[in-house]
DNA sequence: TGTTTATTGTCATCCAGGCGACAAACATGC
DNA sequence: GCATGTTTGTCGCCTGGATGACAATAAACA
């Protein structure tokens, strides 16, 4: 079925010209998620456990904002777990399952009609649009602790994003109905609700802005300061010079092109460019910024 | 103070060459708002009135969806006020100042501490931000009933937006606390808020989707189909077809370009274009859309 | 250990759309 | 009615970055 998917080179994940894109559209789906193999996409391969343990490790999870101008994205990655009271937690996981992902496994596509409400326990949920031409947008990255899906509850409507597991992922999934009975229980966690999601229109908007007027250098530059913040809790092992700044996310070039809305090529250009500068420097397998002052002066 | 900016044709609002940008800064703000003219920008002339009256104008505002693809746009223009009850008006509208706005007043700007949420009365008010290059991206716009200025409120931190009134403009403004207040006092109005904000999230995120994937002549056939979706309410009285849709928004080609993230010529060479085509055709001042299904295709 | 698939690096080509520069058409105030 | 400011229409030039094509690694797998 997705047999012509692992053929050929530079494979650029849903970018495919036109032509070639009906493919896609050979399921019965509305859009079909651009996987990377073909057995990538397992559908939701989920192990059901009643959620109990492996709280711990999400509320270690603390965010010390790296000044990238503003704070928008340290709020934007709010730990919502870990802003609750105990019995909050208790109360909101008791009716939770506990969803136990592959990588490269969907949570939801769009066009579905799923009414739950996630929190990241472990892992790396991956939110993203696929635009017609099969061009996939990715909208943010979710890590421990952090409620999403929030936003197309409300709507009675399908879901309008992607969500898929960027790495061995594991999350809490709560019914619309217990959710928004949670939040009528608990009003300090409402609010905390609209923090979040108040800090994702932000982001959001900073990102809308910096994408209609930046360059790709500059949109790169925001995003790598970006990551390094909501990454800087889980500090990289490679014990090095702790003036520089550790991106530890694992971002392909392809990743970083969906992200700030540029080509992969470009993107790879990009980071070279910023590596003979001396700005960033790769150790193994991931970015660190060596010089935070060069890349932010190219905002 | 801003006498250079009246002269030479052309001007784009804000989105001058660096060379010249240095300007801006005289003042002792940030970032200074790119006026229209030299008098354009009053301070915050606001006439503080104990509001009680106008808000029959706002209830009957309705909003009937028109399909562009999905129900996004209607979502986030939801009318905040006219979703609740009697009480809830009364509750929250007894705590806010009603403040009147010349066109081109503004509201607040980017860096402002103003801790105030607001909801429109009348006119319309515009959100946006100004890039480093002045370069203005329009978020979108607040039509009476709505409830904006919520994002900011929760981080503690500075607006990060511009707000001004797009024509004469009334709006409510509640203090932070009241507002909080009145939320948690209200868990129906808080999930409306919630509801509110989700709907802001898709839309942001549609937008930037489109911004990274989309073409103009794409964009702007979106935004077309968008607004004649927000202002159905309120059909231009040259009655016509009826089949058509009418955009009855003051839209400059300036305007739509800061909202689609592309130049103003580029605009109006689009529009002329589509213009041609019969897809839109001018009704005084506005743009109507003669054929939909045109514009959707470009989808 | 060899084979297959994913990811990165490079290059030549091409074009959508940004930008400056005007002119014409409107608006608005005096 | 004139003058000044604002918005729209048009052109040509020029560049950032998309696209396609491949080579070179690196990782996964069997």
């Amino acid at each position: 079925m997705f047999d012509d998917q692992a053929s050929g080179y530079d494979y650029q994940r849903g970018s495919r010209r036109k032509c070639t894109f009906e493919r896609w559209h050979q399921d019965n789906q509305h859009v079909m998620i651009p996987l990377r193999s073909a057995k990538g996409g397992r559908a939701v391969s989920a192990v059901t456990k009643t959620a109990a343990n492996s709280v711990a490790v999400i509320l270690g999870h603390d965010l010390s904002s790296i000044d990238d101008g503003d704070v928008t994205w340290s709020d934007a990655h709010a730990n919502f777990l870990s802003s609750l009271s105990q019995e909050e937690i208790q109360d909101l996981l008791t009716c939770s399952r506990l969803l136990v992902l592959k990588p490269r496994d969907h949570l939801f596509r769009a066009g579905d009609h799923s009414k739950d409400v996630y929190i990241v326990a472990e892992g790396c949920i991956r939110l993203f649009k696929v635009s017609p031409t099969g061009k996939e947008t990715i909208l943010w990255f979710n890590f421990p602790g952090e409620l999403f899906g929030m936003a197309e509850i409300w709507s009675g409507s399908q879901r309008q994003v992607y969500a898929i597991a960027n790495e061995a992922t594991r999350v809490y999934s709560i019914r619309r109905q217990d959710f928004i009975k949670f939040l009528g229980a608990h009003p300090e966690a409402a609010m905390k609700a609209i923090g979040i999601l108040s800090a994702r229109v932000r982001a959001l908007g900073h990102t809308l802005g910096g994408l209609a007027s930046d360059n790709v250098e500059t949109r790169i530059a925001r995003l790598l300061m970006r990551f390094a913040a909501i990454s800087s809790a889980t500090r990289c092992s490679s014990g090095v010079n702790d003036a520089e700044l550790c991106v530890n996310v694992r971002l392909r070039h392809q990743d970083i092109a969906n992200l700030i809305g540029a080509s992969r090529q470009t993107v790879t250009t990009t980071l070279l460019q910023l590596r003979k500068l001396g700005a960033v420097r790769m150790v193994d397998h991931h970015i660190h910024i060596v010089q935070a002052d060069h890349l932010r002066c190219l905002f």
